[in-house]
DNA sequence: TATTAGCACTCACTTATGTCGAGTGCTAAT
DNA sequence: ATTAGCACTCGACATAAGTGAGTGCTAATA
């Protein structure tokens, strides 16, 4: 019993209409809609030995078939043909980006906004992230007279701050002094390469100022500890409930559950990042929880080494090459303005 | 026909019932379960003058009463116990507390999560904001060789940074002094307020820099425009799927959507603001869309003008004295944290 | 030998019907 | 003023019958 074309073009048609109308599919159906020329008695054999192939099942005795995980795996590398962006979508995707952004995470959330709408699937992305976890650069910057300032660049060029307090607080020369210590010694150092002898390095050149070093050394600790941790965005969580599969609404509380705890989303889009595009059906997923779903991620990239991705989770009877061609326009979209950013718009 | 003892003592039954089990609650209901030592007959006799007064109302004839908002609205200002924060609960919110949280959007985001996960009712939580749209201290940073960070606090002490691209950048002196030169004319200003006057004040004085201004000034713009957002963050969205009155899956879509859209959260939140504690019963809610539901609103403080609310949403069937006292009690939890923030751990 | 028409059978879904129980309002007795 | 009693209402639930889309199998056909 071999894949021949017929079994191959009658199981696109299952999958197609099951995309479409989320029903069960029957051999009539197929012979009616779809002009294979056969009848359909011919088309329930051939589905018999689909099932037997394992890539439709049934959900019970005397109803039409469904597309499994595996049908679903054969349909997406093999089968989908890819879709080009309407014209109305392009003209979405260019709005977007058309608007005057600059703080990242504006971007992301729009982003994320504007993929859930034009798939009606739920979205998250996470934020571009690469050499994060390195100093580049450390300032102290007196704030006013009981507050201090630390600003650490990360090698990736975000920011972070802390407000350090203090009872008295030194003059502006002398912060200088001390950030530009902490910056000799600190500058090209992630974390945890801090150690014992770093610190006792700075303690030496900073005699003077020996009962400052502690708060910020802390405070550089925090700081870096926050820019660590990926920040991940998500909408259209809403979306779920339109889904007849999860009408069931344990079905959608367990999944609301599983969206809501940003520790999984961060470390499957991390996981993801190594792809340009990644697609996980159903059980392909290692996400408790998300089983019954699919997962499209994409990664997106910014120069360097810093990358972040988007992910679009759905019912397994997702429309695969919407989102696919929805999610490549929108990398190349980000990618531009990420561009934009970091060069394009210098001393102008 | 007045509303003497013996009716508040049934509305009061009505509502403790319906609270606990959203069932509507009939006369031989509170007869057998609350000893009030009249039959069920006199109940209804009541009953029917409660329902005439406007406290409850019939879903549909020859069924038990519902409380009306009006109802609930009685209760909450007179009936209503205060209930203290039971031990569980109370070493629950000391738990969140006595981690060290320095980072603000953090410490937002364990807290809503706490709350949502106390009340099992959906929570959300604007920063505190107060002098947030004047400038008190900016501040420029040479990067690297493209790129100068500007550095705002405002005047509730956040810090807002922007990266601005240049083909050359300035040596840090000429930096420093351009820096000292925007702080002398802009500090105390809100971007409102920087005007043609002000401009060309700065235009005179930094004539030596004219070609860098322009940018600089963009960036100011939009980082004051990024400061003046408030962030909200919410969690518990899950949790309206719990309840029997948003087990219509159109309902629980619908309010979902109103949760999405942040800027409706923040207009409420910003609108209950001036009052410690505000209750919205239903109806009495402008935002459309939660109509059907309650929101609970307390503001916390930070010193001065600074101030942020907390938000909880549940059916108008929620259990308020809970809430009011969980609430208060995170409240005070949330400003002991500030407070330390701001001034407690300083230099040690 | 592959295909197809025909047929019996399955099973979810819908509709109709009856029963149950919690609840009400009214009336008459206490 | 209160209460017991009664007729009535109406949603919830269970049962039964009918419908339709679907299957698998068999025998006839090209």
């Amino acid at each position: 019993m071999s894949l021949n074309d017929r079994k191959i073009q009658i199981l696109q048609a299952i999958i197609n209409d099951y995309i479409e109308t989320a029903e069960p599919v029957g051999s009539r159906t197929i012979a009616k809609k779809y002009n294979l020329g056969i009848s359909s008695a011919t088309i329930r054999n051939e589905m018999s030995d689909l099932e037997e192939m394992g890539f439709i099942l049934q959900p019970h005795a005397s109803s039409g078939r469904i597309p499994s995980d595996m049908g679903y795996r054969l349909y997406v590398d093999h089968l989908m043909q890819k879709k080009e962006l309407g014209p109305e979508e392009q003209k979405y995707l260019q709005s977007i980006i058309s608007r005057d952004i600059s703080q990242i995470d504006y971007l992301m959330e729009e982003t994320a906004k504007a993929l859930s709408l034009l798939t009606n699937y739920t979205t998250f992305i996470s934020e571009p992230v690469g050499q994060r976890t390195r100093i580049k650069q450390i300032r102290l910057l007196p704030l006013d007279n009981v507050s201090v300032l630390l600003v650490i660049a990360t090698g990736d060029n975000f920011i972070k701050n802390h407000v350090i307090k203090m009872h008295s607080v030194p003059s502006d020369e002398k912060l200088f002094e001390i950030g530009m210590c902490l910056n000799r010694v600190l500058q090209g150092r992630a974390l945890q390469e801090i150690d014992g002898a770093v610190i006792s390095k700075m303690q030496m050149e900073l005699q003077d100022y020996s009962e400052l070093l502690p708060p910020i050394l802390k405070a550089i600790e925090i700081t870096m500890q926050a820019a660590e941790k990926v920040q991940v965005h998500m909408s259209g969580a809403k979306n779920i409930l339109a889904f007849p599969e999860f009408s069931d609404i344990q079905k959608a509380k367990s999944l609301f559950q599983t969206l809501e705890e940003k520790d999984v989303l961060v470390t499957l889009l991390e996981e993801s990042k190594s792809n340009d595009l990644q697609i996980l059906i159903g059980s392909e997923n290692s996400v408790q929880g998300m089983k019954d779903c699919s997962v499209i991620t994409a990664t997106y990239k910014m120069g360097d080494n810093t990358r972040g991705t988007i992910g679009i989770v759905g019912p397994t009877r997702m429309d695969y090459s919407q989102v696919i061609s929805v999610l490549n326009g929108m990398v190349q979209n980000i990618e531009k303005v990420l561009r934009n950013l970091s060069d394009g718009n210098k001393n102008t």
